[in-house]
DNA sequence: AATGAATGAGTATTCATTCAT
DNA sequence: GATGAATGAATACTCATTCAT
């Protein structure tokens, strides 16, 4: 009987290589040092990804998958657009807390001509998107003439990047309050009015 | 009597630099590639710049310097946040049609880890982003409360990452008219409020 | 599961660089000549040695720990200057005969600057040097006032430099007979009475 | 009229030449450290030297041949072998005492194969040799099997690694006194009885 | 199945040399 | 004559990828 695959090892290899990312830069991340991390050997990884490129695009597909993915929860449960971006914006500020990797590795990827994010997955935030405005709309919350292009910015780019120049110490500090993260939520709402 | 300095080469420098990092990223940008593009040999590239690094540094620093620059002259001669950002908008919209690359290279470095701005301009950022808002405070156009981090994600990065979006054709247009160019202003100066 | 380390290769890395630094020098002996005439590919190199420079200066000192080795271990058998001093000359002769290259690495590098002999095989070989003073002055064979460094010239550096001349073949003879090989013993220990 | 030759650049070229080549070795001493030390353009070297290689083949040489030439003088004034290797070994002090680079310099290239002495030039000592121990043995100071090998290595060879050693401080004192210098000599003389 | 030995194309950088001025 | 701008082959070193075990 064929042994099973070793869930384990793949999550750690997923684990270093946002780490190592993140710390270093794609460039940066080398095979050789995800693998030590992870407690691989280098060609393991070959087993699952064909390449470093793949094996990084890969998560960051699943990176923004569950942004999006929650995005779309969201827009099943709330009523309103204000409603669900102070919810979005709260998982956002959520995984910077727990998971700061995980968001640095969106934020340093998201620039990056290599990795672009599949069509696929566009479509479907578009189509999210849309639902927000739509909603919003329908609410009276939002100007009517708010292009998808507009809210996506103030929705998810304008959050993602608060929260990396918050982590960065741009601005010298590098902590937040719920009271700072509520203000962002706000200030996208009273863009987008 | 020798050779005068040909200065046609440094620009061709300088363009293939940002090109090519625009291209495919701080890595992807090889001194060899660079210099093909430029049609100058390799080593040539020394004379001026003692690395990669610096020749990469030099210039992102020289392009954040533009915006800065004329965020500053525009807080001498405007009366009002919402001239000052309008004004602002406007012009990183016209980099974004002339110099279209120039405003990606910022784009593409500003999430590298390799690529800080510097100490100094970053603090020449943080006083420019204060004088903004006391405009704003004291004119009654911004909220008393707003932080700089909030008024420069708002009125620096938000138009950036805008553009960006637009010009990579996420949303699958890649123009934009006067009119919505002046929307991403109404929307920073109505975030603020 | 994965291949054994071919030593074989490490072999001829280190065989090819001894006759290469010979031929050429150390700044003539290149990483990729090196790994063409070892018949490995130039990365191989780095996982055994982090620099050409250590690959170097470890092969210089396992080549000097020889000579050394051979020294200290005469001391403990020999009871008189004159012995210890046949003996070793004796033993960079046969080094001459048998390993050429080896002998010519030493003579090579030990005028290279960059290339010291560590402080620790230093002390060793000061310390190797005034046992054989003191088994000297006490035997009366030599004069009471050599300083370590004038019995350093002639017991080692001297006989070095002949077998080279003569290898090199200096004034035209390339080989050398055991009574030539007595002579230079001779002339050494003649040298310090 | 054709400008004269300057020849201070040239002796500024040489000096440089010697003193880069003591400091950084031969690799290490550039054409452009050369020049700008000597305060010429990088191509005017080029007028007089055809090549790296040749420039410094040639001080070698001309530093050999200050050497040589005063054995050259010594023999024709001297009537003993003692006297002879007396005079000289005074020379090679008094050449470490006030121009240390140029003996360093000799000692530095003396072993790297790139830089043989001429044909010539070995010819030529081989006749000094020949001659200072044909004065020894019809004085009854020399062995009178001595070969001009075992005569040249104790007459140039010890002496410059000897005062080498000290410069360097391989054993801890880099400086020497005359009596020390007079037993280097007598070391010499001794050696080849 | 899993390892890690081995590869070699690719990198940034240097520098002796050439030659237009 | 003299300069130094410009070249490009060569250098040490890296690392994603392959494949024998």
């Amino acid at each position: 009987m064929a042994r099973l695959i070793d869930e384990g090892k793949i999550q750690r290899i997923k684990l270093a290589t946002i780490q190592l990312v993140v710390q270093n830069g794609y460039g940066g991340a080398s095979i050789s040092s995800i693998a030590k991390r992870a407690g691989v050997a280098e060609g393991y990884l070959y087993r699952f990804y064909s390449s470093k490129q793949e094996l990084v695009t890969e998560l960051l597909y699943s990176q923004v998958a569950r942004i999006v993915g929650k995005l779309e929860s969201l827009l099943n449960t709330c009523t309103s657009t204000r409603e669900v971006m102070t919810q979005l914006i709260g998982e956002l500020f959520r995984m910077g807390t727990e998971t700061p990797e995980e968001i640095r590795f969106i934020y340093v990827l998201m620039h990056d001509y290599n990795f672009q994010v599949s069509d696929l997955q566009r479509q479907h935030i578009k189509g999210l998107i849309d639902k927000v405005i739509s909603i919003g709309i329908a609410n009276g919350e939002l100007n009517s003439r708010i292009s998808a292009e507009e809210a996506y910015g103030m929705v998810i780019i304008y959050p993602i990047e608060f929260i990396n120049l918050r982590m960065k110490g741009f601005f010298g500090i590098k902590e937040w309050t719920t009271e700072e993260q509520n203000r962002v939520a706000e200030f996208s709402i009273n863009a987008l009015k």
